[in-house]
RNA sequence: GCCAAUGUAGCUCAGCCUGGUAGAGCAAUUGAUUUGUAAUCAAUAGGUCAUGGGUUCAGAUCCCGUCAUUGGCUCCA
């Protein structure tokens, strides 16, 4: 799996055999009791209208398995957070619907009492049990005023829901990491003792991950950008980091990911497709769960309760189980190109195109029979990254590597480490774990870091050690015995959407260092404009505009009745590469005059000279036709 | 998720402090103009001032809640 530092555990509500409680802080709140919903309900005289003002109002469920200790654990937790809120009155209310495994009413009501019980020294009640009752409840509006928790019978007992990490997780902040500065001829040096003076973004990137330092104080760039440019959006009705693209921003994206597929299978990759939705409550599922958690999506449907996938991951795992490995067919390769994979990340990290929820990610799982092979294949997965970049036009000074490993593994594979750091061929940032933490031996990546001095992983590359076993993927070896394979986990260019960003953000960078913007030629939405000069030329134009767009040039025309300045105008701040102005000269010689955007100046070249010219830089790319209208004057404008 | 800032016409923003007729530029529409390499001219139309409450004779403006975006924290492909 791709990204293994989300660090949240899922857990799934309903087995939880705890004390759910719902607690509010209000102004004030009236009940009356209407029926008896069990048998065994409490008998109550009264059945007027209560009324209770400044007051701390507890929801409870008390769900099959809780004790004395869990009401015990509960009442203590609710007395220091009413403490903390000076607040003195409370009333417990039973609530069942906060959980689908209740306990025995008669257990129910015990523990219930016994919470009263121990908050003799506040001015304590309870609603009715096991009577259905109206409600009316006014709720404070400060922070402290509502919290949900999970009382476990565990002394630490009581956590907000969304604090509940695995042990696993709880132990990662123990993990003992040693950041070094890896060079290319081998030597380890100690962060602090490093000369950054000629690796600027690699000091930015060693701060960042090891010292946490940053510093921005302005949106990223791109955000405008990518509205301006019709690429993408946020799109209200959905959730919060889920994009909308216009037909520019699909048409550089789909582009993107023709091209990097491409790449992958050229590679040795077979593209194939999984679900996008899980069964949480499958068996292969649950042990995954435990050890690689991420927040996700989940769907409750006809009783399951089923998640949106955050990798590839599970599916291909899952594909690969039906295959008879032998160690002649590996290494064997999977490849899927997610549209889409979910996390629900938190939502003060959702910025622009950086960081979604939703997001589109080339994921290529190798399966090696051993650790000489995988090794052998994570150099060649290394060179394929730095290629599929380079050529998506992020070039090495753009990025910065980091690479992470046990310490054992490094000193059992020095070499083909600064192997990897030459291939690189400037120094690299090292993590180094004293002992092996996730699933993986080793994880490299690329880091772009943007113009603001944020960084974000693109590449990236994994050696799990793991997932071969849970997985129960196995393979027969030389000697006939069945082994689990060592897997690795790559996404050559990482995800669609962040290539987009980092090109933006490359973009404005040029922009604010008084150079042009621009997309390489091959993903330009409008690749040639023609503008002509009069009416009278349309149908010349017209022409040529078919007998370039046959040679796989994405070509159009501003037929709008504007100024030649104010077209010309448009189609530079569109970033378009190249102008044609069509007027008398033009319809009557061989040549074109072309503006090109890149030297701002006017040469007059051959049709033929123009088409190579534009086929040499777009040669061995994916190719697709105009995605708005071929003229202007039918395009409507979008303003965002 | 936490802390903070922001939210006014399709877009970018002014007005808010000090409550009393909703404002500009760009874009759109209509008309004129037929243009030679970064903005032709004129007219017209366009707004429950994010949203829900509160205070007030009166709220875009003051107060509170919610949602969204952005920054920081935390986190990371």
């Amino acid at each position: 799996m791709i990204g293994t530092f989300e660090n949240r555990i899922f857990m799934p509500v309903l087995t939880c055999l705890n004390m759910r409680i719902l607690q509010l802080h209000c102004d004030n709140i009236e009940y009356t009791p209407t029926k008896k919903e069990i048998k065994s309900a409490e008998d109550i005289v009264d059945l007027q209208t209560q009324r209770l003002e400044e007051l701390v109002v507890v929801f409870v469920a008390i769900e099959n398995g809780d004790d004395s200790s869990v009401a015990q654990n509960a009442i203590s937790q609710i007395k220091a957070s009413m403490e903390k809120i000076g607040c003195k009155k409370l009333l417990l209310y039973p609530y069942a619907h906060l959980s689908s495994n209740l306990a025995k009413p008669s257990t129910a009501m015990n523990l219930l009492k016994e919470m009263e019980d121990g908050a003799s020294e506040l001015e304590v009640s309870h609603s009715p049990f096991g009577w259905t009752k109206s409600y009316k409840i006014q709720v404070k509006g400060h922070p402290l005023a509502e919290s949900s928790k999970v009382v476990t019978k565990d002394s630490s007992g009581l956590k907000d829901d969304n604090e509940i990490t695995s042990d696993a997780l709880k132990g990662e902040s123990k993990i003992r990491s040693y950041w070094k500065i890896l060079s290319t001829d081998g030597t380890m040096t100690n962060i602090g003792d490093f000369d950054f003076s000629k690796h600027k973004k690699l000091e930015v990137l060693a701060k960042y991950e090891s010292a946490k330092i940053r510093k921005v104080d302005q949106p990223p760039p791109h955000v405008a950008l990518m509205k301006k440019m019709g690429i993408a959006d946020y799109e209200p009705a959905s959730d919060s980091g889920n994009m909308r693209f216009y037909p520019n921003g699909r048409l550089i994206k789909s582009l993107i990911e023709r091209y990097v597929t491409d790449r992958v299978k050229e590679y040795g990759g077979y593209e194939v497709e999984t679900p996008i939705m899980y069964d949480s409550e499958h068996p292969s599922m649950v042990s995954y769960f435990n050890r690689f958690p991420a927040r996700q999506y989940n769907i409750d449907s006809e009783g399951k309760k089923l998640f949106l996938r955050f990798a590839a991951c599970f599916g291909q795992f899952l594909m690969a189980n039906e295959y008879q490995l032998s160690y002649k067919t590996l290494p064997y390769k999977l490849y899927e190109l997610t549209r889409y994979s979910f996390r629900r990340e938190q939502s003060g990290e959702l910025v622009g195109l950086r960081r979604l929820r939703a997001f589109t990610m080339p994921d290529c799982h190798a399966f090696c029979k051993d650790m000489p092979q995988a090794i052998d294949e994570i150099k060649t997965r290394f060179d394929l990254s730095q290629s599929v970049l380079k050529e998506l036009g992020i070039d090495e000074t753009d990025y910065d590597m980091a690479i992470r490993f046990t310490e054992d593994f490094y000193n059992e594979n020095k070499s083909s480490i600064e192997e990897l750091v030459k291939k690189h061929g400037r120094p690299v940032l090292v993590e180094m774990w004293k002992e092996k933490f996730f699933y993986f031996v080793l994880k490299w990546e690329f880091n772009f870091i943007d113009g603001l001095g944020k960084a974000s992983a693109l590449s990236t590359d994994q050696i799990d050690v793991e997932n071969g076993k849970r997985y129960g993927i196995d393979f027969v070896d030389e000697n006939n015995v069945k082994q689990n394979p060592i897997i690795l986990h790559n996404s050559p260019s990482g995800a669609i959407e962040r290539i987009i960003y980092a090109l933006l953000e490359k973009a404005a960078k040029d922009s604010r260092e008084g150079r042009k913007p621009q997309f390489p030629l091959w993903l330009s939405p409008t690749q040639v404009r023609i503008i002509p000069i009069k009416e009278e030329f349309d149908e010349f134009v017209e022409i040529l505009a078919e007998r370039i767009s046959i040679n796989n040039v994405r070509v159009d025309i501003d037929d709008r009745n504007e100024s030649i300045g104010k077209r010309i105008r448009e189609a530079e701040k569109e970033w378009i590469r190249y102008i044609l102005v069509i007027g008398e000269k033009e319809a009557n010689s061989q040549n074109l005059n072309i503006r090109d955007r890149q030297t701002g100046d006017v040469r007059e070249i051959s049709f033929d000279d123009f088409i190579t010219e534009i086929n040499e830089q777009t040669r061995g790319k994916p190719f697709t036709g105009l995605n708005l209208p071929k003229y202007l004057s039918k395009r409507p404008n979008l303003m965002v």
